[in-house]
DNA sequence: ACTGGTACATGGTAACACCGAGTACCAGTA
DNA sequence: TACTGGTACTCGGTGTTACCATGTACCAGT
């Protein structure tokens, strides 16, 4: 699939605070989990200043952990404030996409 | 529902497409039939920014007719590069929204 | 010493939706 | 006549976003 950029933006971010959700991880951890679910062209740079928003935005909480296997990790947990945005994220989600869909039924 | 601009980036293009495709119109009326739609905050200028980028990249056929109740109006419809745009716009929706939708059954 | 996988940071870019202000046409009305 | 309100388009500027390129650095295996 051709350039899905544009079509994320505003999307990738909650898709990141989802994949906190689900459980506590890491940048590079979470580039390889979006890979695997399909968003293949979603690389490590987009990923860390997306975190580095959350973090700023004071989204989440921030745990710094030595790994066995190369340099430390900075652990990512959601606080209040993050969950809170994760459901604005998905009524979000819900309301765009039930319209956009609604517009191509009635095209068809 | 609050502040969607940044979740329509990429789509909203789309569904301006989809409209003109559904029948030749103008961006007065284009803007009117979103906010229908429930894109209740789309406004004028942005629909205008939209329509001269499809008109500069080539995707639509203009003709400028009087109208009755006011200024005159720049009448849109697409031709073969905007019906194609228009598919891969489709295409890449629903490529995206599966994996969203996907992603969020899976945190349930 | 070298390679390759792991892990994070950052300055710059392009694209997009949005905003504000402006121009202009027309009908109705006070 | 002057004024209002609905119709209709344009354009310069803004903030946000995902992406890119590059750099730094840790570690294991050869």
């Amino acid at each position: 699939m051709e350039d899905l950029t544009e079509m994320l933006k505003g999307t990738l971010e909650g898709c990141v605070l989802e994949v906190i959700g689900g459980e506590e991880t890491y940048g590079y951890a979470i580039t390889r989990r979006l890979n695997e679910l399909g968003f293949v062209d979603v690389i490590e740079g987009t990923v860390y200043t997306i975190l580095l928003r959350l973090e700023r935005n004071g989204l989440v909480e921030v745990t710094k952990r030595p790994s066995e296997v190369g340099p430390p990790r900075k652990f990512y947990s959601l606080n209040k404030a993050g969950r809170e945005e994760l459901a604005r994220f998905w009524a979000k989600w819900q309301y765009i996409s039930a319209r956009i869909n609604k517009l191509k039924e009635e095209a068809a």
